[in-house]
DNA sequence: CGCAGCCTTGACCATTATCAACGCTGGTGG
DNA sequence: CCACCAGCGTTGATAATGGTCAAGGCTGCG
Protein backbone atom coordinates (compact mmCIF):
# COMPACT_ATOMS: atom_id res chain seq x y z
CA UNK A 1 0.00 0.00 0.00
CA UNK A 2 1.59 3.19 -1.36
CA UNK A 3 1.32 6.27 1.27
CA UNK A 4 2.83 9.75 0.33
CA UNK A 5 3.94 12.01 3.24
CA UNK A 6 6.12 14.81 3.87
CA UNK A 7 9.17 14.21 5.80
CA UNK A 8 9.40 13.62 9.62
CA UNK A 9 10.56 16.98 11.36
CA UNK A 10 13.74 16.17 12.23
CA UNK A 11 14.95 15.93 8.54
CA UNK A 12 15.83 18.06 5.78
CA UNK A 13 12.38 19.64 4.41
CA UNK A 14 12.94 20.89 0.51
CA UNK A 15 10.79 22.84 -1.73
CA UNK A 16 8.30 19.90 -2.69
CA UNK A 17 9.89 17.19 -1.05
CA UNK A 18 8.41 13.76 -1.06
CA UNK A 19 8.87 10.86 0.53
CA UNK A 20 7.25 7.39 -0.04
CA UNK A 21 6.66 5.94 3.49
CA UNK A 22 7.25 2.14 1.81
CA UNK A 23 9.85 2.73 -0.73
CA UNK A 24 11.34 6.02 0.10
CA UNK A 25 11.43 7.10 -3.41
CA UNK A 26 12.03 10.86 -2.23
CA UNK A 27 14.75 11.21 -4.97
CA UNK A 28 12.30 10.60 -7.88
CA UNK A 29 9.37 12.92 -6.44
CA UNK A 30 11.40 15.19 -6.14
CA UNK A 31 13.68 15.49 -9.43
CA UNK A 32 10.80 13.82 -11.90
CA UNK A 33 7.42 14.91 -10.81
CA UNK A 34 6.80 11.19 -10.67
CA UNK A 35 2.50 10.55 -11.11
CA UNK A 36 0.85 8.61 -8.76
CA UNK A 37 0.55 5.58 -11.23
CA UNK A 38 4.11 5.42 -11.58
CA UNK A 39 4.79 5.46 -8.11
CA UNK A 40 2.12 3.16 -7.32
CA UNK A 41 3.64 0.46 -9.67
CA UNK A 42 7.01 1.53 -8.42
CA UNK A 43 6.02 0.41 -5.17
CA UNK A 44 4.55 -2.39 -6.32
CA UNK A 45 7.97 -3.93 -6.86
CA UNK A 46 9.14 -2.97 -3.70
CA UNK A 47 10.18 -5.69 -0.97
CA UNK A 48 11.42 -4.05 2.51
CA UNK A 49 14.69 -5.07 3.95
CA UNK A 50 16.22 -4.03 7.12
CA UNK A 51 20.07 -4.58 7.77
CA UNK A 52 22.42 -4.37 11.12
CA UNK A 53 25.33 -2.01 10.85
CA UNK A 54 28.28 -3.42 8.73
CA UNK A 55 26.20 -5.92 6.46
CA UNK A 56 26.83 -5.96 2.70
CA UNK A 57 23.90 -4.73 0.04
CA UNK A 58 26.91 -5.17 -2.62
CA UNK A 59 29.78 -6.31 -3.15
CA UNK A 60 32.15 -5.57 -6.63
CA UNK A 61 31.98 -7.87 -8.73
CA UNK A 62 28.33 -9.88 -7.64
CA UNK A 63 25.61 -9.67 -10.22
CA UNK A 64 23.48 -6.91 -9.80
CA UNK A 65 20.43 -8.84 -9.15
CA UNK A 66 19.11 -5.84 -7.21
CA UNK A 67 18.51 -2.00 -6.74
CA UNK A 68 18.34 -0.46 -3.99
CA UNK A 69 16.23 2.91 -2.42
CA UNK A 70 17.77 3.44 1.18
CA UNK A 71 14.87 4.65 3.44
CA UNK A 72 16.73 5.06 6.83
CA UNK A 73 20.21 5.12 7.77
CA UNK A 74 23.68 5.48 6.29
CA UNK A 75 25.63 3.31 3.75
CA UNK A 76 28.94 3.62 2.63
CA UNK A 77 29.90 2.93 -1.14
CA UNK A 78 33.51 2.34 -2.10
CA UNK A 79 36.10 0.41 -3.95
CA UNK A 80 38.87 -1.70 -3.13
CA UNK A 81 42.73 -1.77 -4.97
CA UNK A 82 43.97 -5.32 -4.74
CA UNK A 83 46.42 -4.82 -1.62
CA UNK A 84 43.05 -3.88 0.47
CA UNK A 85 43.67 0.44 0.07
CA UNK A 86 40.14 2.08 -0.11
CA UNK A 87 38.48 4.56 -1.55
CA UNK A 88 34.58 5.58 -0.51
CA UNK A 89 33.16 7.13 -3.70
CA UNK A 90 30.05 8.37 -1.76
CA UNK A 91 27.93 8.18 1.33
CA UNK A 92 24.15 7.35 1.22
CA UNK A 93 21.22 7.98 3.00
CA UNK A 94 17.58 8.14 3.40
CA UNK A 95 16.13 8.61 0.00
CA UNK A 96 19.20 7.67 -1.91
CA UNK A 97 19.22 5.06 -5.19
CA UNK A 98 21.66 2.08 -5.38
CA UNK A 99 22.43 0.25 -7.84
CA UNK A 100 21.30 2.56 -11.15
CA UNK A 101 25.06 2.80 -12.22
CA UNK A 102 25.57 -0.83 -12.56
CA UNK A 103 25.57 -3.24 -15.17
CA UNK A 104 25.37 -6.93 -15.14
CA UNK A 105 27.50 -6.68 -12.22
CA UNK A 106 28.57 -4.32 -9.54
CA UNK A 107 31.58 -2.23 -9.52
CA UNK A 108 31.41 -1.23 -6.54
CA UNK A 109 30.74 -2.97 -2.91
CA UNK A 110 28.08 -1.03 -0.31
CA UNK A 111 27.83 -1.55 3.28
CA UNK A 112 25.36 -0.22 5.99
CA UNK A 113 27.23 1.96 8.26
CA UNK A 114 24.38 2.04 10.79
CA UNK A 115 21.42 -0.04 11.18
CA UNK A 116 19.55 1.01 7.77
CA UNK A 117 16.27 0.14 6.13
CA UNK A 118 15.60 -0.17 2.53
CA UNK A 119 13.80 -1.30 -0.61
CA UNK A 120 14.76 -3.45 -2.75
CA UNK A 121 13.67 -3.95 -6.35
CA UNK A 122 15.01 -6.83 -9.03
CA UNK A 123 16.51 -5.10 -11.31
CA UNK A 124 15.26 -6.46 -13.89
CA UNK A 125 11.16 -5.66 -12.80
CA UNK A 126 12.77 -1.96 -12.22
CA UNK A 127 14.15 -1.96 -15.80
CA UNK A 128 11.64 -2.85 -17.71
CA UNK A 129 9.21 -0.39 -15.60
CA UNK A 130 11.63 2.43 -16.73
CA UNK A 131 11.63 1.36 -19.92
CA UNK A 132 7.91 2.00 -19.93
CA UNK A 133 7.82 5.22 -17.96
CA UNK A 134 9.70 8.37 -19.73
CA UNK A 135 8.71 10.46 -16.84
CA UNK A 136 10.76 8.12 -13.95
CA UNK A 137 13.74 7.73 -17.05
CA UNK A 138 13.87 11.59 -17.26
CA UNK A 139 13.92 11.35 -13.25
CA UNK A 140 16.91 8.74 -13.41
CA UNK A 141 18.75 10.89 -16.26
CA UNK A 142 18.18 13.52 -13.94
CA UNK A 143 19.97 11.90 -11.34
CA UNK A 144 23.11 10.39 -13.00
CA UNK A 145 23.70 14.23 -13.80
CA UNK A 146 23.20 15.31 -10.89
CA UNK A 147 25.56 12.63 -9.37
CA UNK A 148 28.43 13.12 -12.02
CA UNK A 149 28.22 16.59 -10.80
CA UNK A 150 29.20 15.61 -7.69
CA UNK A 151 31.78 13.21 -8.77
CA UNK A 152 33.41 15.79 -10.42
CA UNK A 153 33.50 18.08 -7.25
CA UNK A 154 34.59 14.88 -5.47
CA UNK A 155 37.88 14.70 -8.03
CA UNK A 156 38.68 18.45 -7.61
CA UNK A 157 39.07 17.89 -3.80
CA UNK A 158 40.87 14.40 -3.81
CA UNK A 159 43.25 15.83 -6.96
CA UNK A 160 43.64 19.43 -5.84
CA UNK A 161 42.89 20.45 -2.10
CA UNK A 162 44.66 20.21 0.64
CA UNK A 163 43.67 18.06 3.99
CA UNK A 164 42.30 21.52 6.14
CA UNK A 165 40.14 22.14 3.05
CA UNK A 166 39.09 18.76 2.52
CA UNK A 167 37.78 18.58 5.87
CA UNK A 168 35.95 21.63 5.38
CA UNK A 169 34.47 21.10 2.15
CA UNK A 170 32.95 17.11 4.20
CA UNK A 171 31.73 19.59 6.70
CA UNK A 172 30.14 21.56 4.63
CA UNK A 173 28.23 19.44 2.03
CA UNK A 174 27.45 16.06 4.67
CA UNK A 175 24.46 17.94 5.62
CA UNK A 176 22.77 18.76 2.49
CA UNK A 177 23.03 14.76 1.77
CA UNK A 178 22.48 13.38 5.06
CA UNK A 179 18.11 14.10 5.73
CA UNK A 180 18.73 13.07 9.37
CA UNK A 181 19.37 16.42 10.88
CA UNK A 182 20.47 16.49 14.84
CA UNK A 183 19.86 19.89 16.91
CA UNK A 184 20.72 22.74 15.67
CA UNK A 185 21.11 24.47 12.25
CA UNK A 186 25.14 24.08 12.21
CA UNK A 187 25.12 20.73 13.33
CA UNK A 188 26.43 17.95 11.41
CA UNK A 189 25.98 14.57 12.38
CA UNK A 190 28.71 11.62 11.52
CA UNK A 191 27.55 8.40 11.40
CA UNK A 192 30.69 7.19 10.23
CA UNK A 193 33.87 6.61 11.97
CA UNK A 194 37.32 8.71 10.79
CA UNK A 195 38.78 5.78 8.86
CA UNK A 196 35.50 6.05 6.76
CA UNK A 197 36.14 9.98 6.65
CA UNK A 198 39.44 9.22 5.69
CA UNK A 199 38.79 6.87 2.87
CA UNK A 200 36.33 8.98 1.73
CA UNK A 201 38.46 12.35 1.62
CA UNK A 202 41.67 10.42 0.57
CA UNK A 203 43.66 10.74 3.48
CA UNK A 204 44.61 8.60 6.94
CA UNK A 205 42.77 8.48 10.19
CA UNK A 206 45.38 10.11 11.32
CA UNK A 207 45.59 13.73 9.14
CA UNK A 208 41.73 13.72 9.86
CA UNK A 209 41.71 13.69 13.18
CA UNK A 210 44.49 16.25 13.33
CA UNK A 211 42.95 18.56 11.49
CA UNK A 212 39.27 18.20 13.17
CA UNK A 213 41.78 19.33 16.53
CA UNK A 214 43.54 22.36 14.60
CA UNK A 215 40.22 23.51 13.53
CA UNK A 216 38.19 23.33 16.84
CA UNK A 217 41.57 25.32 18.26
CA UNK A 218 40.96 28.01 16.32
CA UNK A 219 37.31 28.30 16.73
CA UNK A 220 36.24 27.20 13.87
CA UNK A 221 33.76 24.27 15.39
CA UNK A 222 33.10 22.33 18.24
CA UNK A 223 33.36 18.39 18.48
CA UNK A 224 29.75 18.41 20.34
CA UNK A 225 30.74 14.40 20.76
CA UNK A 226 32.62 11.87 18.64
CA UNK A 227 29.99 11.92 15.72
CA UNK A 228 28.37 15.38 15.94
CA UNK A 229 30.12 18.49 15.32
CA UNK A 230 28.73 22.30 15.62
CA UNK A 231 30.25 24.45 13.01
CA UNK A 232 30.84 27.54 15.18
CA UNK A 233 32.37 30.05 12.03
CA UNK A 234 30.58 28.56 8.92
CA UNK A 235 31.88 31.50 6.96
CA UNK A 236 35.17 31.15 7.79
CA UNK A 237 34.92 27.65 7.16
CA UNK A 238 33.73 28.66 3.92
CA UNK A 239 36.32 30.28 2.76
CA UNK A 240 39.19 27.39 3.97
CA UNK A 241 36.64 25.09 1.67
CA UNK A 242 37.42 27.39 -1.59
CA UNK A 243 41.09 27.71 -0.70
CA UNK A 244 40.39 31.82 -0.67
CA UNK A 245 43.63 32.71 0.69
CA UNK B 1 22.74 15.23 -45.25
CA UNK B 2 23.05 12.31 -42.97
CA UNK B 3 25.17 9.94 -43.85
CA UNK B 4 26.44 6.75 -41.68
CA UNK B 5 29.83 5.13 -42.19
CA UNK B 6 31.97 3.17 -40.85
CA UNK B 7 35.17 4.67 -38.47
CA UNK B 8 38.02 5.50 -40.89
CA UNK B 9 40.99 2.66 -40.62
CA UNK B 10 43.09 4.77 -37.86
CA UNK B 11 40.19 4.88 -35.30
CA UNK B 12 39.30 2.23 -32.54
CA UNK B 13 36.84 -0.23 -33.91
CA UNK B 14 34.34 -1.96 -31.74
CA UNK B 15 31.99 -3.83 -32.64
CA UNK B 16 28.14 -2.03 -34.09
CA UNK B 17 30.48 0.70 -33.95
CA UNK B 18 29.53 3.30 -36.99
CA UNK B 19 29.97 7.55 -36.73
CA UNK B 20 27.91 9.93 -38.58
CA UNK B 21 30.00 11.93 -40.21
CA UNK B 22 28.50 15.34 -39.94
CA UNK B 23 27.76 15.16 -36.06
CA UNK B 24 29.73 12.53 -34.99
CA UNK B 25 27.10 10.55 -32.78
CA UNK B 26 29.01 7.27 -32.28
CA UNK B 27 28.33 7.61 -28.97
CA UNK B 28 24.52 7.46 -29.32
CA UNK B 29 24.31 4.55 -32.23
CA UNK B 30 26.83 2.37 -29.77
CA UNK B 31 24.21 2.30 -26.91
CA UNK B 32 21.48 3.29 -28.01
CA UNK B 33 20.62 1.54 -31.27
CA UNK B 34 19.18 4.76 -31.83
CA UNK B 35 16.43 4.32 -34.78
CA UNK B 36 17.34 6.32 -38.36
CA UNK B 37 14.46 8.70 -37.57
CA UNK B 38 15.84 10.25 -34.43
CA UNK B 39 19.60 10.62 -35.83
CA UNK B 40 18.19 12.21 -38.53
CA UNK B 41 16.66 14.40 -36.74
CA UNK B 42 19.30 14.79 -34.59
CA UNK B 43 21.23 15.69 -37.62
CA UNK B 44 18.60 18.82 -38.22
CA UNK B 45 19.69 20.20 -35.49
CA UNK B 46 23.47 20.10 -35.59
CA UNK B 47 25.18 22.78 -36.59
CA UNK B 48 29.18 22.19 -37.30
CA UNK B 49 31.71 24.23 -35.72
CA UNK B 50 36.05 24.18 -35.93
CA UNK B 51 38.12 25.68 -33.01
CA UNK B 52 41.68 26.19 -32.79
CA UNK B 53 43.79 24.73 -30.41
CA UNK B 54 43.43 26.80 -26.74
CA UNK B 55 39.72 28.24 -27.83
CA UNK B 56 36.99 27.70 -25.14
CA UNK B 57 33.90 25.77 -25.42
CA UNK B 58 32.58 26.02 -22.55
CA UNK B 59 32.95 28.72 -18.93
CA UNK B 60 32.56 27.40 -15.42
CA UNK B 61 29.45 29.64 -14.86
CA UNK B 62 28.10 30.44 -18.52
CA UNK B 63 24.36 29.77 -19.12
CA UNK B 64 24.56 26.05 -20.64
CA UNK B 65 22.80 27.79 -24.35
CA UNK B 66 24.61 24.30 -26.29
CA UNK B 67 25.63 21.04 -26.38
CA UNK B 68 28.48 19.56 -28.34
CA UNK B 69 28.95 16.43 -29.84
CA UNK B 70 33.14 16.14 -30.57
CA UNK B 71 33.87 14.62 -34.55
CA UNK B 72 37.07 14.95 -34.30
CA UNK B 73 40.38 16.59 -32.10
CA UNK B 74 40.50 16.48 -28.34
CA UNK B 75 39.25 18.41 -25.06
CA UNK B 76 40.44 19.49 -21.67
CA UNK B 77 37.11 19.66 -19.49
CA UNK B 78 38.13 20.95 -16.04
CA UNK B 79 37.20 22.86 -12.93
CA UNK B 80 39.17 25.45 -11.18
CA UNK B 81 39.90 26.49 -7.78
CA UNK B 82 40.09 30.31 -6.41
CA UNK B 83 43.32 30.29 -6.45
CA UNK B 84 43.71 28.56 -10.13
CA UNK B 85 44.36 25.43 -8.94
CA UNK B 86 43.65 23.40 -11.80
CA UNK B 87 41.28 20.03 -11.95
CA UNK B 88 41.19 18.38 -15.06
CA UNK B 89 37.87 16.10 -15.05
CA UNK B 90 38.56 14.58 -18.07
CA UNK B 91 39.89 14.40 -21.98
CA UNK B 92 37.07 14.03 -24.57
CA UNK B 93 37.53 12.95 -28.33
CA UNK B 94 35.64 12.06 -31.06
CA UNK B 95 32.62 10.67 -30.72
CA UNK B 96 32.30 12.25 -26.80
CA UNK B 97 29.36 14.62 -25.96
CA UNK B 98 29.60 17.75 -23.80
CA UNK B 99 26.95 19.04 -22.02
CA UNK B 100 24.44 16.47 -21.04
CA UNK B 101 25.05 17.24 -17.77
CA UNK B 102 24.98 20.94 -17.40
CA UNK B 103 21.72 22.15 -15.64
CA UNK B 104 21.13 25.99 -16.68
CA UNK B 105 24.96 26.81 -16.26
CA UNK B 106 28.01 24.44 -16.60
CA UNK B 107 29.84 23.60 -13.95
CA UNK B 108 32.90 23.39 -15.85
CA UNK B 109 35.26 24.89 -18.64
CA UNK B 110 36.49 22.62 -21.84
CA UNK B 111 38.94 24.29 -24.18
CA UNK B 112 40.33 22.46 -27.55
CA UNK B 113 44.13 20.81 -26.73
CA UNK B 114 44.13 20.46 -30.87
CA UNK B 115 42.13 21.69 -33.45
CA UNK B 116 38.70 20.64 -33.00
CA UNK B 117 35.31 19.80 -34.73
CA UNK B 118 32.41 19.50 -33.34
CA UNK B 119 28.40 19.52 -33.93
CA UNK B 120 26.72 22.21 -31.56
CA UNK B 121 23.23 22.37 -30.43
CA UNK B 122 20.97 24.25 -28.94
CA UNK B 123 20.23 22.80 -25.73
CA UNK B 124 16.54 23.69 -25.60
CA UNK B 125 16.08 22.02 -29.35
CA UNK B 126 18.20 18.84 -27.89
CA UNK B 127 16.32 18.74 -24.43
CA UNK B 128 12.62 19.00 -26.50
CA UNK B 129 14.11 16.22 -28.79
CA UNK B 130 15.23 13.52 -26.09
CA UNK B 131 12.03 14.29 -24.26
CA UNK B 132 10.52 12.92 -27.46
CA UNK B 133 12.27 10.17 -28.21
CA UNK B 134 12.78 7.32 -25.18
CA UNK B 135 15.08 5.52 -27.28
CA UNK B 136 17.61 8.29 -27.20
CA UNK B 137 16.47 9.37 -23.47
CA UNK B 138 17.97 5.44 -22.80
CA UNK B 139 20.54 6.09 -24.73
CA UNK B 140 22.01 9.16 -22.76
CA UNK B 141 21.09 7.15 -19.02
CA UNK B 142 23.45 4.33 -20.33
CA UNK B 143 26.04 6.70 -20.90
CA UNK B 144 25.79 9.09 -18.21
CA UNK B 145 26.27 5.36 -16.09
CA UNK B 146 28.74 4.97 -18.07
CA UNK B 147 30.65 8.32 -17.36
CA UNK B 148 29.87 7.47 -13.26
CA UNK B 149 31.61 4.25 -13.11
CA UNK B 150 34.79 5.97 -15.21
CA UNK B 151 34.51 8.71 -12.74
CA UNK B 152 34.67 6.52 -9.32
CA UNK B 153 37.45 5.31 -10.99
CA UNK B 154 39.40 8.49 -10.94
CA UNK B 155 38.42 8.52 -7.26
CA UNK B 156 40.43 5.56 -6.49
CA UNK B 157 42.88 7.05 -8.77
CA UNK B 158 42.97 9.99 -7.19
CA UNK B 159 42.23 9.32 -3.53
CA UNK B 160 44.61 5.90 -3.14
CA UNK B 161 47.16 5.82 -5.74
CA UNK B 162 50.88 6.24 -6.27
CA UNK B 163 52.46 8.46 -8.67
CA UNK B 164 53.71 5.51 -10.49
CA UNK B 165 49.95 3.65 -10.51
CA UNK B 166 48.78 6.61 -11.91
CA UNK B 167 50.69 7.20 -14.65
CA UNK B 168 50.56 3.42 -15.82
CA UNK B 169 46.45 4.00 -15.01
CA UNK B 170 46.25 6.56 -17.57
CA UNK B 171 48.68 5.18 -20.35
CA UNK B 172 46.91 2.47 -20.28
CA UNK B 173 43.23 3.72 -20.41
CA UNK B 174 43.80 6.85 -22.47
CA UNK B 175 44.13 4.79 -25.70
CA UNK B 176 40.54 2.98 -25.15
CA UNK B 177 39.02 6.33 -24.92
CA UNK B 178 40.68 8.11 -28.11
CA UNK B 179 39.42 6.93 -31.10
CA UNK B 180 42.50 8.25 -33.06
CA UNK B 181 45.10 5.92 -32.93
CA UNK B 182 48.49 6.55 -34.45
CA UNK B 183 50.60 3.05 -35.31
CA UNK B 184 51.38 -0.03 -33.19
CA UNK B 185 48.92 -1.79 -30.78
CA UNK B 186 51.04 -0.31 -28.05
CA UNK B 187 51.49 3.14 -29.00
CA UNK B 188 49.99 5.92 -27.03
CA UNK B 189 49.06 9.28 -28.55
CA UNK B 190 49.17 12.00 -26.08
CA UNK B 191 47.71 14.65 -27.52
CA UNK B 192 48.14 16.82 -24.25
CA UNK B 193 50.56 18.45 -22.65
CA UNK B 194 52.86 17.04 -19.24
CA UNK B 195 51.02 20.02 -17.58
CA UNK B 196 47.54 18.57 -18.20
CA UNK B 197 48.29 15.21 -17.53
CA UNK B 198 48.97 16.32 -14.14
CA UNK B 199 46.19 18.45 -13.53
CA UNK B 200 43.97 15.23 -14.60
CA UNK B 201 46.17 12.85 -12.17
CA UNK B 202 46.65 14.64 -9.05
CA UNK B 203 50.28 15.26 -9.64
CA UNK B 204 52.45 17.97 -10.79
CA UNK B 205 54.53 18.39 -13.97
CA UNK B 206 57.90 17.28 -12.45
CA UNK B 207 56.60 14.31 -11.25
CA UNK B 208 54.65 13.11 -14.38
CA UNK B 209 58.25 13.70 -15.94
CA UNK B 210 59.78 12.09 -13.34
CA UNK B 211 57.66 8.40 -13.51
CA UNK B 212 57.92 8.75 -17.02
CA UNK B 213 61.39 8.80 -16.89
CA UNK B 214 61.60 5.91 -14.09
CA UNK B 215 59.09 3.75 -16.29
CA UNK B 216 61.86 4.52 -19.43
CA UNK B 217 64.64 3.23 -17.58
CA UNK B 218 63.02 0.11 -15.96
CA UNK B 219 62.44 -0.73 -19.96
CA UNK B 220 58.57 -0.56 -19.74
CA UNK B 221 58.03 1.83 -22.20
CA UNK B 222 59.89 3.83 -24.86
CA UNK B 223 59.43 7.91 -25.56
CA UNK B 224 58.74 7.47 -29.35
CA UNK B 225 58.58 11.60 -29.23
CA UNK B 226 57.17 14.29 -27.10
CA UNK B 227 53.81 12.65 -27.60
CA UNK B 228 53.70 9.73 -28.28
CA UNK B 229 54.87 6.62 -25.95
CA UNK B 230 55.17 3.08 -26.82
CA UNK B 231 54.38 0.63 -23.97
CA UNK B 232 56.62 -1.89 -24.34
CA UNK B 233 55.39 -4.32 -21.05
CA UNK B 234 51.61 -3.98 -20.99
CA UNK B 235 51.28 -6.80 -18.34
CA UNK B 236 53.75 -5.19 -15.96
CA UNK B 237 52.55 -1.83 -16.61
CA UNK B 238 48.82 -3.37 -15.69
CA UNK B 239 50.34 -4.36 -12.41
CA UNK B 240 51.90 -1.69 -11.63
CA UNK B 241 48.47 0.30 -12.24
CA UNK B 242 46.68 -1.84 -9.92
CA UNK B 243 49.11 -2.22 -6.99
CA UNK B 244 49.40 -5.58 -7.44
CA UNK B 245 52.66 -6.00 -5.05
C1' DC C 1 70.22 31.32 -35.91
C1' DG C 2 67.91 32.61 -32.04
C1' DC C 3 64.10 32.67 -29.22
C1' DA C 4 60.02 30.92 -26.71
C1' DG C 5 57.84 27.33 -24.69
C1' DC C 6 57.79 23.00 -22.86
C1' DC C 7 60.18 19.29 -20.83
C1' DT C 8 63.71 17.20 -17.89
C1' DT C 9 66.72 16.95 -14.10
C1' DG C 10 68.54 18.23 -9.65
C1' DA C 11 68.51 20.02 -4.82
C1' DC C 12 65.78 20.93 -1.20
C1' DC C 13 61.46 21.29 1.39
C1' DA C 14 56.73 20.44 3.23
C1' DT C 15 52.70 18.04 3.71
C1' DT C 16 50.97 14.04 4.85
C1' DA C 17 51.86 9.07 5.85
C1' DT C 18 53.69 5.79 9.01
C1' DC C 19 54.78 3.94 13.37
C1' DA C 20 53.98 4.05 18.14
C1' DA C 21 52.01 5.17 22.53
C1' DC C 22 48.40 6.78 25.13
C1' DG C 23 43.53 7.99 26.26
C1' DC C 24 38.74 7.83 26.12
C1' DT C 25 34.40 5.39 26.03
C1' DG C 26 31.02 2.05 26.00
C1' DG C 27 29.90 -2.61 26.99
C1' DT C 28 30.41 -6.76 29.77
C1' DG C 29 31.06 -9.59 33.43
C1' DG C 30 32.60 -10.33 38.01
C1' DC D 1 28.61 -1.00 40.87
C1' DC D 2 32.95 -1.07 39.53
C1' DA D 3 36.79 -2.81 36.86
C1' DC D 4 38.50 -4.41 32.83
C1' DC D 5 38.83 -4.85 28.05
C1' DA D 6 38.32 -3.84 23.15
C1' DG D 7 37.94 -0.60 19.80
C1' DC D 8 38.33 3.81 18.21
C1' DG D 9 40.36 8.31 18.45
C1' DT D 10 44.11 11.51 19.61
C1' DT D 11 48.74 12.94 19.95
C1' DG D 12 53.68 12.69 19.13
C1' DA D 13 58.04 11.44 16.61
C1' DT D 14 59.91 10.25 12.43
C1' DA D 15 59.93 9.14 7.50
C1' DA D 16 58.76 9.41 2.69
C1' DT D 17 56.27 10.77 -1.25
C1' DG D 18 55.60 14.25 -3.95
C1' DG D 19 55.90 19.47 -4.28
C1' DT D 20 58.67 23.69 -4.92
C1' DC D 21 62.31 26.23 -6.72
C1' DA D 22 65.90 26.57 -9.97
C1' DA D 23 68.79 25.55 -13.85
C1' DG D 24 69.57 23.60 -18.12
C1' DG D 25 68.14 21.17 -22.55
C1' DC D 26 65.40 20.17 -26.45
C1' DT D 27 62.39 21.44 -30.30
C1' DG D 28 59.97 23.87 -33.52
C1' DC D 29 59.17 28.16 -35.64
C1' DG D 30 60.02 32.73 -37.32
Amino acid sequence: MIEIKSLPTNCAVRPNEQICSNCGARALSVCGALGDADLARLDGLAERVSLPAGDALTREGDPARYLYNITSGSVRVFKLLADGRRQITGFLFAGDFLGLTAGEAFAFSAEAIEPVTLCRFKRAEYRSLVRESPSLEAALLDRANHELAAAHNQMVLLGRKTAQERIATFLLELPSKDPARPGGENTVRLPMSRSEIADYLGLTIETVSRVLTRLKTQGLLRLASLNEIVVLKPAALRRLAEGDV
